[in-house]
DNA sequence: AAATTGGTCAACCGCAATAAA
DNA sequence: TTTTATTGCGGTTGACCAATT
């Protein structure tokens, strides 16, 4: 059957944002909250489609959201977890506070795979760029699978564990796992050029601060709806549980909502710490690996 | 000073998953 | 159980800007 594209409409707005089209949506969702975006255009008035509204608040508009200047913490979480998790962007988001999918998927494609390549080049690519370069999809031939599949693990196993155990700034793990995001007391960002509309967004942002009551809420405002509650808006510190879905990767998982991001990475800290290391079938147990075809 | 090149990032597109009817 | 509607995700594109020639 073949269901049209949400924007086939005619009349669709497409391109850039104005801040006029943001402030109209970022009221209607101050009033509404986020959701239900298919109703957006149509009360907004908004000549966009629902999805480029949501698309907006969740990578733009939506409060709490950082941008540019990622920290090295942050960078080398991120090339790690995508050792590990393959280009899972949301669920790699999900670790990163205040980061979107898109803005890490940014910064991967302009900034680390080249970084990485580069390492690639200049010798073996340590650890993650090993994983990464690995990872690509290449089909292996059944009897090797599962071969690969440990071999992958393991050297992503490695990957974690360092950047898990490398990092002084990041006392984590070692000791007691924790959630990640707490653990990266992130700096302000500068905003070097664009900060033109950015900071405009930004006031935007502050707009809704009075509207994010701290600690319920969002939250639960949010949670009327089902799956709306996913993305439901959740600055602050929920922000980034908020617009991305589970650690557990987009697709295949079954929606495992009420495991947040935090418990996740405990067990995959504890997975990885785990000193049973080596006997892949146990370990493998609590991988958060929706697919192990992922990892080919 | 103008033209070209390369990098960055916001936004779009198509597909998949899931909920609702 | 099947169909339809909606949302979420990842890949990709194209516009803009800065650096270089």
């Amino acid at each position: 059957m073949g269901r049209p594209p949400c924007c086939e409409k005619t009349g669709v707005k497409k391109g850039p944002w104005t801040p006029e089209e943001d402030l109209v949506l970022v009221s209607y969702v101050q009033d509404h909250g986020p959701g239900n975006w298919r109703a957006v255009p149509t009360n907004t008035g908004l000549m966009r489609c629902s999805k480029s509204c949501r698309l907006r608040w969740t990578n733009y508009l939506r409060p709490g959201i950082k941008r540019g200047n990622f920290s090295d913490q942050e960078e080398k979480l991120i090339i790690h977890l995508q050792a590990l998790l393959g280009n899972r962007w949301a669920a790699i988001a999900s670790y990163l506070p205040d980061r979107t999918d898109n803005d890490i998927k940014n910064f991967w494609n302009t900034h680390l795979k080249k970084k990485l390549s580069r390492m690639d080049a200049g010798g073996d690519g340590a650890g993650a760029g090993g994983a990464v370069a690995r990872s690509g999809r290449s089909a292996a031939p059944k009897g090797q699978w599962e071969r690969r599949l440990q071999t992958d693990i393991h050297t992503a196993r490695q990957a974690l564990r360092e950047a898990l155990s490398l990092d002084p700034a990041l006392p984590l793990a070692k000791t007691e796992p924790q959630p990640l995001p707490l653990l990266m007391p992130q700096p302000a960002p500068a905003q070097p050029s664009q900060a033109a509309y950015a900071s405009s967004a930004e006031n935007i942002a502050r707009l809704l601060e009075g509207w994010m009551r701290p600690g319920t809420g969002s939250a639960g405002k949010a949670s009327s709806g089902s799956r709306s509650s996913a993305s439901a808006v959740s600055g602050g510190e929920g922000a980034s549980a908020s617009h991305s879905s589970t650690p557990g990767g987009s697709t295949g998982t079954s929606k495992a909502e009420d495991a947040g991001p935090v418990p996740a990475f405990s067990m995959l800290e504890s997975w990885l710490l785990d000193d049973g290391m080596g006997h892949g079938d146990a370990g493998l147990m609590g991988v958060p690996l929706a697919d192990p075809c992922e990892f080919f």
